[in-house]
DNA sequence: AAGTGGTCTAGACCACCGA
DNA sequence: CGGTGGTCTAGACCACTTA
């Protein structure tokens, strides 16, 4: 891995909510109390929780602090509400693919060609178990892929997974992997991805990494090191990839 | 202007709200037409509006109601409330600094030098004037600044202004420029730079590019285009900033 | 028609801030 | 202390979805 640059400084913790103190306000100790729920597994992925006047029954309070309640986590990202249908638990992540950091993807939401190249189990590096938050040397899947699109490819992916949580999947054979893998990972380890951090830097090819992108060696590169989350916020990926620099498009709004 | 990529494909529209239809619900009318009013100037950037209460009297609804209609314009980054002292009209964007995509930046929110190296009045280039929403042709102020870290020029700055807006500017001399032109467009000209868009893409420095930055031709570099609003929406400013590539930093988080 | 979330009311009391 | 925003109640009715 050649002029790679060095991968993000560190790990960064989840900054999400408190414990919920016994100071806090009611919504927010209720909102504590149902996350823990659908955590538990209570409602399952996609599904639809309890009507919120059920749930204001159950807490004993009125229909306007469930509703805070409800909303922190809608705010949060876990929960989705829809009118006259319900409250789901938020699924897989949508919208998070790395096409959208390139131009290629622009044309619809067109999935990519997908191609696993390598499939190991190997002992975690040091700066790879910092990324998923574990001690050096914990066994963890590592998957090469290749993604294309119109007969081309256009990224290469290096895929790092913590064994203990995809340990049957080791045993699988390139061609069994579909092309997304979140939804995959859902339907066949229960683990949601719920949110991620993506880190942008540039990088120049290697020599294996340019052919196989077919540019020359030491052209410049986007990198994309991601530190996925599971709905419990717990890190079940780490993933690098690279493409063409040249494709690199991002925007970004600020307030 | 050498082997920089073009420019985004074109304008974008404010994806904001719309006129608040008869039929939308009472908070979001009552959230335009004090939009209209913040917007008119009723009351000053940075300061108070009435308070809660008295709106909820004035617009002759339950506190509820008007509280709905205030958050919605605090989601839309019009507003901040602060418990206790009052809800204030928004000033000028902070933390859309261009160091942000950039490792330099990292040590603290110090400001850089800032160094203005023209200034002159031109007539609007098509794809300048289609940025800011103009006829081409119409005159435009630009101004070329550099900005630096310890004493190293880091980024190089083309900014784009509609003449009719900052007409006075184009008097002022380089040593009369603060170093944070959004604070400055706010007290001289009256305009709040409220959101931004940038749009990030890889380039080559050209010629002189590379020679400011004390790189080499042709070295990879990051462009950022950046499209600015103010309160009202109006599109104000168009900036292009060149920086070194291997400086280059961007986190994203998905949800 | 029944069930869901969305809007709205008219109050009460609490928590925070500044003079 | 008075004024601000934050929380909470116990209702009513509306709008949307599904069967």
């Amino acid at each position: 891995m050649p002029n790679r640059s060095a991968l993000p400084a560190a790990a960064d913790t989840h900054p999400d909510d408190s414990p919920a103190s016994l100071a806090a306000p009611r919504w927010a100790r209720i909102a504590t109390a149902l996350k823990g729920r659908i955590l538990a597994g209570e409602w399952a992925s996609g599904t639809a929780i309890a009507a919120e006047s059920a749930l204001a029954e159950h807490y004993g309070v009125a229909l306007g602090t469930m509703r805070a309640a409800i909303q922190a986590l809608v705010d949060q990202g876990l929960l989705e509400r829809v009118h006259g249908r319900g409250t789901f638990v938020r699924g897989a992540l949508t919208g998070a693919t790395m096409a959208r950091f390139f131009r290629f993807g622009d044309a619809g939401s067109e999935i990519p060609e997908s191609r696993i190249v390598s499939l190991r189990t190997l002992a975690a590096p040091a700066e790879i178990a910092a990324q998923l938050g574990l001690a050096a040397g914990t066994p963890v899947l590592r998957l090469l892929r290749q993604r294309g699109w119109e007969g081309k490819v256009r990224l290469l992916e290096t895929i790092w997974l913590p064994a203990a949580l995809f340990s049957e999947l080791a045993t699988l054979k390139p061609a069994e992997f579909a092309p997304l893998l979140y939804p995959m990972y859902a339907e066949r380890y229960g683990i949601t991805v719920s949110r991620a951090i993506d880190d942008l830097r540039f990088a120049r090819l290697g020599a294996r990494e340019a052919t196989q992108l077919g540019l020359p060696e030491g052209h410049p590169a986007l990198a994309v090191n991601r530190v996925a989350f599971d709905l419990a916020g717990r890190r079940v990926e780490f993933r690098q990839t690279l493409g063409n620099a040249d494709d690199f498009h991002y925007r970004a709004e600020v307030r």
